[in-house]
DNA sequence: TTGTAAGCGTTATCAG
DNA sequence: CTGATAACGCTTACAA
């Protein structure tokens, strides 16, 4: 069954080609009429145009482009989510691209862009630390989610949405230190993060600091490079070595949730309680921390916000409504079962 | 910066469009020297190929479709990875569309064949139950996957993937039923599920039937509809209701892993024990089972394997090297701590 | 082995 | 308001 096309459309309406075309993208210069007329026989006979042709014709397609880096952390889905209906909203087309940790991402946004003629890129996770002159590889607009930026970048050369991960990573351990604890562990990215990875633990270091207690470096444990990245076995495999290891310590922050359920994970297995013989922390706020048993003491991030404003931001780049711009959402601590204050000693 | 064509790459190497063209998709009849001397210009210049122009010259474009009935739950996102890392191997494009609950994923798979040019589809969840005309207005093959078939369909005209619903089921309870359970609460589908959902439900009546127990149908408990499908709230929500019930009871069953946890949130926030006072098992064997406190009883689909089997199955489809196959994986029951013996009484 | 030229199905330009 | 017709960038007969 040949595919029908949009000549047949046209003879079987009577009616040129053009007239067809304007029926179905909203044209003005048509009478209410013949574009009733034509939608009705397009209705009758399935007629879909071909998106293959108009992206040609039109000199951007309608598509928007969400790369990921590295595999999927649980929070990551909860934004892909929103980041599909919205674009879809907007009729446009999403592409989903996952680029593998030892990728690099911007090489595949740019080859992406120019294969599929994107009309705008998302990036989710990772480091992004680009030289300038391939930045500007990219010439359709972009929009760094959650991956907050060090100072090195001129903020008026990209936008970005996310939350202060320095404050967030500060209000945790702050809480933390303020329960009484004074060896906390962390469980931290791997150290060639400049990224979030690196602002939440300086926000760890600043609250250690701020409230007297030394940074013992012992206690702060990177992810394992082998493997996936954020993981829940990440924070099973790194905890288990502290655990074994000589180090004192009476909570541990990890820097999302499903890491910190790792964590829960190890120390349950050698024995111990939460939050009784150790506290957990994590961060993101995703469903199951709050499912969890004990339930995860957390920072919730404010996904769906996060999300749609990633989306507008991006579309109001494309419609160059706006300059470059840095939005910043608050958190929230949400204190649970998995937290308790100690003894003060 | 207009983007460069394969005409500008042709100028520059002093050749013709062809030439580039064969070089570019590994035809034979080019010789090695043009060949890499134009795969050297075009590595020089950030060439890539527009994508819509070769799908708009080729009849198909290379691309896979994955339609996702309802909201994604936890097991999907395995199997998805999977998916795009398959698909983007054979250098196809992957297109990924959630439909919701609501809508008619056939009718979405229809247009979307149309107006994307695709070479096959991936349908994962919902019930398909679709007329058999409907079907075949799909002229491109597709592949069920965990989407169990009832028999009203010729086993003929579709290829599937799997697990046996039925009988994984029957296992679990059978398994609850050995361990001295009499009274199962079950946490199915809607009533309307004529797919996973009635096939879970039988294989739980059917070893029901097995131990000499009575089906009491105020231990079924549907999801609510109006909540996210297979969620931990659903869980949460229905296990609460069954709680305040006068519905005695000493074990669920669950049929998605999520819905396990929930129901386990809402038994602790009763103020009750798992295993103690009540026996909790899911199904899926997604990660979480394992890591959450009391690790959960399940079985264990083969995701890879079955997520692997279906763009195999799909791409033999494709290239018609296969007629239609029912392919169904064997799941294990995997034993943890959510589930205890209890006394015989 | 290479090049020329005719489409693929749309949309946009411009003349009726 | 409507309709020819020329692109859009690529693949592929067909010719050389």
């Amino acid at each position: 069954m040949a595919s029908i096309t949009i000549i047949d459309i046209a003879k079987m309406c009577g009616v040129g080609v053009t007239t067809v075309s304007r029926a179905i993208n909203n044209h003005p210069d048509i009478s209410e009429e013949t574009k009733a007329m034509i939608m009705q026989v397009i209705k009758e006979n399935h007629y879909v145009p071909n998106n293959s042709a108009r992206n040609l014709k039109r000199s951007a397609s309608k598509t928007i482009a969400v790369l990921i880096k590295g595999i999927t952390n649980a929070f990551f889905n909860r934004l892909i989510q929103v980041f599909e209906k919205e674009i879809q909203q907007k009729k446009y087309s999403f592409i989903l691209q996952r680029v593998d940790d030892k990728e690099d991402e911007l090489e595949v946004a740019i080859e992406l862009e120019k294969e599929k003629r994107l009309r705008g890129i998302v990036f989710l996770g990772g480091y992004f630390s680009h030289a300038k002159e391939k930045l500007e590889q990219l010439s359709v607009p972009y929009v760094l989610c959650t991956i907050g930026m060090t100072e090195e970048f001129d903020p008026n050369e990209y936008s970005s949405v996310s939350v202060d991960d320095f404050k967030e990573s500060y209000k945790m351990v702050d809480y933390l230190c303020s329960q009484g604890h004074k060896k906390i562990a962390l469980i931290s990215a791997t150290m060639d993060d400049v990224s979030i990875g690196k602002l939440r633990l300086e926000g760890y270091k600043k609250a250690l600091a701020d409230h007297g207690l030394a940074y013992n470096e012992r206690l702060v444990r990177c992810m394992k490079e082998d493997l996936e990245s954020y993981s829940m076995k990440n924070g099973y495999v790194v905890t288990k070595e502290l655990l074994e290891s000589e180090d004192e310590f009476t909570a541990i922050f990890a820097i999302s949730d499903s890491l910190a359920i790792g964590a829960c994970k190890a120390i349950f297995e050698a024995g111990k309680r939460i939050p009784e013989d150790y506290s957990v922390a994590g961060f993101d706020g995703v469903d199951i921390s709050y499912y969890y048993n004990p339930s995860i003491t957390t920072i919730r991030q404010p996904a769906e916000d996060i999300a749609e404003e990633t989306i507008k931001i991006l579309f109001d780049l494309i419609h160059k409504k706006t300059t470059h711009i840095h939005k910043v959402f608050p958190a929230e601590l949400v204190v649970r079962e998995s937290t308790m204050r100690i003894e003060q000693g």
